[in-house]
DNA sequence: GCCAACGTTGGC
DNA sequence: GCCAACGTTGGC
């Protein structure tokens, strides 16, 4: 099993509607190094439900796959804002179902993750907070998955 | 709303 | 293959 992160603004899709639905197709994702990380998640795989672009921007709680990858079907649809009319032929865009798991009581924000990386090691190569960094779907490590963990648990 | 940083496109 | 122009992301 390995761990990830995926981006949400939660005006579009935030962890409550993930929760109201129990299960979301995750889609729309428009950047090849995204996709292929997309493509690299296994049942089972445990997800951090990043809001990004809003008031309060963080990790607001936890999905897990629920599904292998597939086509994108918003890709071949004209009349969604993710159709992409150069998939036509083959869609070479992917998406992925996931689950709803927990919310945190609170989001554990950016500022919050970016003071932890001052004195943590295991957070030196987040991608996350690598400066410049624009990656929808990262890859997370174990160690780094325990350590935010372990200070969501302790507030 | 601003803007830095990044990804993509397309002319050459 | 280079790179300027453009569009997008996303924190602030």
């Amino acid at each position: 099993m390995t761990y990830w992160l995926m981006k949400s603004e939660p005006d579009e899709f935030s962890i409550d509607d993930l929760r109201l639905k129990k299960e979301a197709r995750w889609d729309g994702v428009r950047n090849y190094q995204a996709r292929n990380f997309i493509r690299q998640m296994a049942i089972g795989d445990r997800i951090w439900f990043y809001h990004s672009s809003c008031k309060k921007v963080g990790i607001a709680g936890i999905m897990k796959v629920v599904g292998t990858h597939y086509p994108d079907p918003l890709a071949l649809d004209e009349t969604s804002p993710y159709y992409d009319e150069k998939s036509l032929e083959n869609n070479k865009w992917s998406a992925i179902d996931v689950a709803f798991e927990r919310k945190f009581e609170s989001t554990y924000l950016l500022s919050d993750i970016k003071r932890l990386a001052e004195t943590d090691q295991r957070l030196t190569d987040f991608a996350l907070t690598k400066k410049g960094s624009r990656l929808s779907v990262m890859p997370v490590s174990e160690a780094q998955w325990e350590c935010v963990m372990a200070e969501i648990e302790s507030r």
